[in-house]
DNA sequence: ACGAAGCCCTGCAAGC
DNA sequence: TGCTTGCAGGGCTTCG
């Protein structure tokens, strides 16, 4: 389940293999992903160069001079660099293969994932345009939270999963920044003080740089490895630990679905 | 404008 | 052991 630091983890890992190399073709296994995935993109990118490998959000914005591949992984999505004559497995759907004999490879089990092709600057697709700061950047803070939750009813988790409000938290991240921040998940958005925004803010930017961080000393797995970076084992204080002592207060830790996702708290730590 | 629910898909776990 | 059922999950879309 790709969260943001999976995606820059990916981002960084793919980047010095395809920067500067030349797509020679393009093969589509399965074009029935989230969307259909264009039937020409072989034509689109043949013979082009990648000028940049970016991120917005969860997108990833392969640059190829006439246009530009935005790619999302959904929450099965991987895209590793693979010698050219690796056989595709079941989940193998789309192949890039690259001038120096490598190739980029989409692979994607629940097909929650994406393919786009976009001519023009991709930050005006649909998509793209109306999506909330990156959460790294100055552009969010506790302020911004504090100012755009305003009479907003929905629970604070809800909220700040809302890529209008902000990208690329999703739901594992906002369970741990929620219970370092000592906010109960199901709090109205409009009931969280500044300060405990501020808290919040502050939080979401450290797990998520946190993460990257340790992403990036898995990198060599981007080659040839199954594409998946291991820094997920990292220690989760409440995902997946419903029913389970907290490990602040030892008090049991409660499970509760919110918009469908569940969100795991501590009621002793989490007011 | 906001919020709640639905939907897409497959692997895996649990139940029989 | 093998089959069936249920569920998770990102995020767009639809409906109220």
């Amino acid at each position: 389940m790709p969260e943001l630091p999976e995606v820059e983890t990916t981002r960084c890992g793919i980047e010095p293999h395809v920067l500067e190399k030349k797509i020679r073709s393009v093969e589509l296994r399965e074009r029935q992903l989230r969307w259909p995935v264009p039937a020409n993109l072989g034509d689109l990118v043949s013979d082009r160069k990648v000028q940049s490998v970016g991120r917005r959000g969860k997108y990833l914005l392969i640059d190829t001079g006439n246009g530009t591949v935005m790619i999302h992984l959904g929450m099965s999505g991987s895209l590793r660099i693979v010698p050219g004559k690796t056989p595709a497995e079941k989940h193998d759907h789309v192949d890039f293969r690259l001038q120096d004999g490598n190739a980029l490879r989409y692979r994607d089990p629940r097909k929650f994932g994406s393919i786009h092709w976009i001519e023009g600057d991709p930050m005006d697709h649909p998509l793209l345009v109306s999506l909330g700061p990156e959460p790294l950047t100055g552009e969010f803070d506790g302020d911004y939270l504090f100012r755009q939750s305003r009479k907003r009813k929905a629970a604070v988790k809800t909220f700040i999963m809302d890529s209008h409000v902000v990208v690329g938290v999703g739901n594992i991240y906002a369970n741990e920044a929620l219970f370092r921040s000592g906010i109960r998940p199901a709090r109205a958005a409009g009931r969280v003080t500044r300060q405990k925004f501020e808290l919040l803010a502050f939080n979401i930017k450290q797990i998520l740089a946190e993460a990257i961080k340790v992403g990036g000393t898995t990198l060599r797995d981007f080659i040839g490895g199954d594409g998946e970076p291991g820094y997920f084992k990292q220690s989760l204080n409440v995902y997946g630990r419903g029913g389970l002592p907290c490990r602040e207060c030892k008090s049991i830790l409660k499970e509760i679905r919110l918009g469908q996702r569940s969100s795991v708290y501590c009621s002793q730590c989490q007011k």
